[in-house]
DNA sequence: GTCTTTTGTGAATGTGCGTTCACAATATAG
DNA sequence: CTATATTGTGAACGCACATTCACAAAAGAC
């Protein structure tokens, strides 16, 4: 079945994006072993050479999560002097990688977090957390540079930052592609920043 | 095991109340028939006196869901005359709804309706248009009013409306209930409405 | 080249769970 | 009071699916 053999490190690569794509398909319960060793070009038992089980591809999945939601913060705080326009860049990456990887929401959201292993919504909780303070350091660095109201708590803001996005991709979902995510952000935006700004 | 015989249509509102419950303790992949019976007092085969399905069930608690939605809009628009002030009262009814009933977030988010049958996920897709459609004409309202600002689309601020929860409630269960989704949903309103409101 | 390790295969196992069905108990109608 | 409909029970069926295992093939070491 499989064209060639590959050394385990490339397999686990392109498992977890295998992982990706067929939730983004299928949903996540449509994430079975089966399916997930088809789409690789596997027979299911191979999927045991690179994970001890089904649960360590979404960990994995999960790490490269937050690995690529740190890299988005880290970028636009190189490339943008300004705080509420590197949020702004935030903002874009971020529909960005939703778009790109449109199980993300899926597997966030799916009971495969919040019904499985206690160990994997703690691992989500921090993901979620480290990214959270991330944007509150920028808000906080914005509010020191004075380019953004004092009066706002930046933890509450950040939270609302994902408000700019989460229900959006909730829509796009339910209406199978119609909702356009990228429109809706950034007039979102313009809403969250004209309350952020300083006059 | 049942204390009694009851009447079909209590049945069916106690066992949409059950799986609720049962959801909100063991999340979504827990409601099996299994624990849904027990909740009940009843053994699996009964839940099949009352709804041909599991599937069914679910589709009474949207249904639910939806009515309580709608309710709330209802309310508010009937208490408050002026359409911030019904929007924020709305917002503390939708807190208020989800806390009592933490299965919902779960629910909605949940691989029971993104890879279910399609028609569920169709009803979703129509109980969150209808919701927003409601705080949309809400929203619309108030800017003839002149109390909230011309500039902004009433459909996008709708959207950004539920982003004011979403998130919060995503980390009210992510931190097992440590996360204080009134006192986010409050702070975020105030800087929701700052953009919001006319000058 | 031979030996060992790594990767892939196909069949089999076990389990959880939705659903069905024949039968029992209770309520309702006439 | 009797007949019928409604509701509840326990056992059994079947299916989807994660996981295991003995064996095969390719890669790497020496």
């Amino acid at each position: 079945m499989a064209n060639e053999k590959e050394k385990t490190e490339v397999r686990r690569e392109q498992i977890a994006r295998a992982a990706l794509d067929v939730m983004a398909r299928r949903g996540v319960r449509g994430l079975s072993v089966a399916a997930l060793a088809r789409s690789v070009g596997l027979v299911p038992s191979a999927i045991y050479r690179h994970f001890p089980s089904k649960d360590h591809v979404l960990d994995l999945v999960l790490d490269q999560l937050r690995e690529h939601l740190l890299a988005n913060v880290e970028a636009v705080q190189a490339e943008r002097a300004d705080a509420l326009e590197a949020l702004h860049a935030l903002l874009r990456r971020h529909v960005k990688l939703l778009r790109e990887n449109q199980a993300i929401p899926l597997l966030v959201f799916s009971d495969q977090i919040y019904s499985g292993r206690a160990e994997r919504k703690t691992k989500m909780h921090a993901i979620l957390q480290s990214y959270l303070a991330a944007v509150g350091d920028l808000i906080r660095a914005g509010q020191q540079a004075r380019s953004i109201q004092s009066g706002v708590d930046p933890a509450v803001a950040a939270v609302l930052f994902l408000g700019l996005v989460q229900p959006a991709a909730i829509l796009w979902h339910l209406s199978e592609g119609g909702f356009d995510v990228t429109r809706q952000a950034e007039r979102a935006w313009r809403i969250f920043a004209k309350a952020m700004r300083r006059p």
